[in-house]
DNA sequence: CTCGGCCCTGTCCA
DNA sequence: ATGGACAGGGCCG
């Protein structure tokens, strides 16, 4: 086993861990104490979280396992690899510079407001293939069930890992996913997004489209390239540019966002997707809308103004 | 390009 | 008890 610490006083802009992984950005992460996603844990707990890279992330034969928690002034981390700092600083975006990524945001009352409330929260670079798949099962859906949909998808078709004499399970592979039958989805409890994981998956396991390709593409037609794939429109399209391609501008517009903008920016209120887009990213600042939605939208998520 | 109807499923609430 | 609304949408006609 490996491990070691990450000083969060030399992470610029510092590091809320919880607020990071359980922001609805990613359902990626588990919860050593079980209480993933539960609406009345208490903020700010030390709890351990893990997730498994898969071989592609790390470019190794097999998945490697990182443990981390948050103490006070430092991250504690255990991992199959003495890369996990590496691969820590990638997953969760360690090297944003977030005192001037939210300098950089326009001086909006409500973004101060969300800002305040949550400094720390980063946003996270989930693996592509994982990141499309949990948010194709994201619609209609509250965060703690998808997250039970990844669960189960990595359990069922993942790959088997030991680490420490615990077991783990990484997330199905696009092979993996791809052999899975409609039905047996079902049973995991995807109603009709099971043919969609499926199709989707396939499309990515024969080469017909990957969704890193999206990353060289400007903002709009990659947002485009993503909607090709099953289940996925443009609002799932901008969170997978957004939490795993870089595309910090990306702001997905869903029901929350939208009834904010209707009660707070109604002159974004455009006349259909892509031009409401244009308009709120104009007024976020369009370097880091994605960044400024993510903070607002756990905000009024979690009952601020 | 826009629109409405439809889709799985667990939970909450009248 | 039990049905209808609803939850961070997308597909299809």
């Amino acid at each position: 086993m490996h491990e070691g610490t990450i000083s969060v006083a030399e992470l610029p802009g510092g590091f809320d861990m919880q607020a990071t992984v359980e922001s609805g950005q990613t359902y990626l992460w588990d919860r050593a104490d079980d209480g993933m996603f539960e609406d009345d844990h208490a903020w700010g707990s030390d709890a351990w979280y893990h997730t498994v890279l898969p071989a592609t992330f790390t470019d190794t034969d097999e998945p490697q396992v990182i443990r981390v928690r948050l103490l006070d002034d430092h991250v504690e981390w255990e991992a199959s690899t003495p890369e996990a700092p590496a691969y820590l600083t990638r997953l969760l975006r360690l090297d944003d510079d977030l005192d001037a990524i939210i300098d950089d945001c326009p001086d909006l009352p409500l973004l101060e407001r969300a800002f305040t409330e949550y400094r720390g929260m980063r946003l996270v670079r989930d693996p592509p293939f994982p990141c499309l798949v949990s948010f194709i099962c994201s619609a209609q859906m509250r965060v703690e069930r998808i997250h039970g949909m990844c669960m189960r998808l990595a359990q069922q078709y993942g790959e088997r890992v030991t680490f420490d004499g615990d077991t783990y399970f990484a997330f199905p592979t696009p092979d993996q996913l791809a052999a899975a039958t409609e039905a047996d989805l079902r049973d995991l409890s995807l109603g009709y997004r099971a043919p969609y994981v499926q199709r989707t998956a396939e499309m990515v396991a024969t080469g017909e489209a990957d969704p890193a390709h999206a990353r060289d593409l400007d903002y709009e037609a990659a947002r485009e390239y993503l909607t090709q794939f099953v289940g996925v429109g443009d609002k799932v399209a901008d969170c997978v540019l957004l939490f795993s391609l870089d595309f910090l501008e990306a702001v997905p517009l869903d029901t929350w966002i939208q009834t904010a903008i209707e009660e707070y920016y109604p002159d974004c209120d455009g006349d259909n997707y892509a031009d409401t887009s244009r308009k709120i990213r104009r007024q976020f600042g369009d370097r880091y809308a994605g960044y400024a939605q993510t903070y607002v939208f756990f905000y009024l998520r979690t009952g601020g103004e």
